[in-house]
DNA sequence: TGGGGCTAATTGGTAATACCAATCGGCCCC
DNA sequence: GGGGCCGATTGGTATTACCAATTAGCCCCA
């Protein structure tokens, strides 16, 4: 079964392009010696669009935290450690000069974090959560049941399932995070079901959160779902390394 | 000392109030039943700019996860709970509906998550240190203790801190992360000053860190991280908790 | 009568131009 | 020599026109 393609290239508009562009021209540090990007005028003229047009584009990168763009200043070059937002990570990861082991590094980290803040929601889940909310989470796991076959439509069920759980921990935050790293996830789509593993196999993880959350016994607890979570990425992160190491695509 | 207010209005440029007011009426559900806001031409109209400075409200609306603008169909309203990201927390958190309670609330949600981020990033940043890195973090904490009458510097220092013990830990998703997370502290930055107390006081926490780093003993120091970021947890969130419900500011 | 393809209306994307507004640096006056 | 004023630089917004993708509906044909 082929694997889809991760779309690295191809941006559709002509704004997605610039901001690609000089996304990878600011990360390589062209003007970090300078501090700033030349004037909006001139910059448009040398990228061939319209100020206009590189002006969304700059609006990307400074949602990203690439630049700051000041009324009466110029256009300033941010430091990435410093400033740049978890939106960048996706570009990291979907970068063509991050292929192989890099590739792999920076989609593990992602997934350590993920577990690391599901482990915890997990936790907080179970102190609050009741029979009812079991029983709607088993719901979903059966519907999930009848999609193993179709990896798109089981990758949306599980991410509703996995929000179910955070709301009933019961936090904004997280559930704003977890939209943060689907994003980046959605990425390396072909990765993150390679992570996954046979979708048969998957499906069988669900009854064990819902035994989590039906027997909360506070010591033993979080022992259980770290060694739960941390099988599943030591099992899904070699399967990845196989993957990103194994062959190269352009 | 009076505390700084936080800047709950006054968008400078006429994209940000635009910005801000659809946000609010998105966050309303305003148009959430029929799934889409008015053509371009016509919202411009009626917030009373042009659709130039629309589209650049929606640029930023779009990059938050609130929309989706699609050349040919419309733009579509998407549901928050599902698609929003990170950088959203910050306009939930300086929200003025969003006062005292519910205030405290999502504040005490972002500093939980953060101290969740910083025990497991002191654990692996205790793995990888040796005596150099640790007394770099001595050199920073020491121009830290030249700042406690100047609170701006000093947080800008602790960044700096902390971004150092990330770096050690090596980890770029989280390094990302720490910024998104602080870019929404930023929105309260004088919650978080009463969050951290009395400067001269927290100063003394850097030292704590410095001895995790130089005695890794695997089996006790989570226990010992966490019980120390738990109680800085509960006595700052504490004075938080006083100041969201002591006095209501408009 | 039903289905497929084509067309036109809708709607976002880009361009060119002009002018307003904030910032910064240098000059001039005191 | 210092402070304030003024103009050059540079981003912010408005206007207008046209291109391009999408959608829906109509028409034609089987």
């Amino acid at each position: 079964m082929p694997l889809p393609d991760h779309p690295t290239a191809s941006p559709s508009s002509a704004q997605a392009r610039v901001a690609t562009e000089l996304r990878q021209r600011i990360l390589a540090g062209e003007w970090s010696t300078i501090g700033r990007l030349p004037a909006e005028r001139i910059l448009s003229e040398q990228v061939g669009v319209s100020r206009l047009t590189l002006r969304g584009a700059l609006a990307h990168l400074a949602s990203e935290g690439l630049v700051r763009v000041r009324h009466g200043s110029g256009i300033q070059v941010l430091d990435p450690r410093r400033s740049a937002s978890l939106d960048l990570f996706g570009w990291l990861l979907a970068a063509p000069d991050n292929e192989g082991q890099r590739s792999f590094e920076l989609f593990a980290e992602i997934v350590r974090l993920r577990r690391l803040v599901a482990v915890d929601t997990m936790l907080r889940a179970a102190e609050r959560a009741d029979e009812e909310d079991v029983q709607f989470l088993e719901q979903l796991a059966d519907e999930q049941a009848r999609r193993t076959d179709d990896a798109g439509a089981y990758l949306d069920g599980d991410a509703d399932y996995q929000r179910c759980v955070i709301r009933i921990a019961g936090s904004t935050a997280v559930e704003l995070l977890f939209n943060s790293l689907q994003r980046v996830l959605e990425r390396r789509m072909e990765l993150t079901l390679c992570f996954m593993g046979p979708l048969a196999e998957h499906h069988a993880s669900y009854a064990t959160v819902h035994d989590l959350l039906r027997h909360p016994q506070p010591q033993g607890l979080r022992g259980m779902a770290e060694a739960a979570q941390d099988m599943i990425e030591r099992v899904g992160l070699e399967r990845v390394r196989r993957q990103c190491l194994g062959h190269e695509e352009t």
